[in-house]
DNA sequence: GTGTATGCAAAGCTTTTGCATAGGT
DNA sequence: ACCTATGCAAAAGCTTTGCATACAC
């Protein structure tokens, strides 16, 4: 016998889902309720940060963090990837594909499951 | 003319800096307070805020975020390196090298400054 | 109608700040 | 003696939790 905790699809839910959903770049708590807010004025912070939540269980999304910014989020199933992040603009960026040779970096004994790569510098906007 | 603001040689520095000077692993505040607390019991966590803030001001220490155990604290006089979180043990280790191609990575236009690299895993010991 | 999701308030953590005083120079 | 560094208390930011009620099913 399952129990089986169902799902609702509450306005809100919706709301964050298709704002994480459709974001190239991954998101910040405040950039994700900025957005949410213009959908639904009246979402709560709270709500958002249980449903961000249930959906890094879910798989939905990864947590990402940024030394400044704390936690970003954005959709799990993107190709692998790495970011950039902007000291001046801040804005975090998607790098496509990997530079990373984790047979070159790894110890005897130690078992790799996964990696984080991030650069920090100037994005081509903030450079010129 | 000079405002020249000097450092004082507390005993409360004096403990935060051989700790974080001699230790070969990124540490984080409670570890460092852990061994501070052995020789300076009385030693506040706010002073070692500070104290260790000051360090990174002066470029002698580094901090490296880890997204579960938050802020780590390395020296910053050692050789490039990156580091591997154990998900069993949950220590942090220094990964000789790098074996990473930022010019494979980088967009064009984009200048990169810095770079980090996080494996996750299982360490040696925890592996076997 | 039943039970999950929401909103509000409050609590937990980590880190910072204000202020009086201890203590380094 | 001067003025920085410390310790305590309190505040500030971010995230989680408790609880009554709204609402999806």
């Amino acid at each position: 016998m399952h129990i089986m905790k169902q799902t609702r699809q509450t306005k809100q839910r919706e709301a964050l889902e298709s704002i994480c959903m459709e974001s190239e770049q991954p998101l910040t708590i405040d950039q994700i309720l900025d957005a949410a807010h213009t959908l639904l004025p009246s979402l709560n912070r709270v709500t958002a940060y249980r449903n961000l939540n249930r959906m890094v269980e879910a798989g939905e999304l990864t947590r990402v963090s940024h030394p400044i910014k704390g936690t970003l989020y954005e959709r799990a199933d993107r190709p692998h990837h790495h970011h950039f992040f902007c000291k001046r603009c801040e804005s975090a960026f998607e790098l496509p594909g990997c530079g990373l040779s984790e047979s070159k970096m790894t110890p005897k004994g130690f078992v790799v499951e996964s990696h984080e790569v991030f650069l920090h510098g100037l994005c081509a906007t903030c450079a010129s």
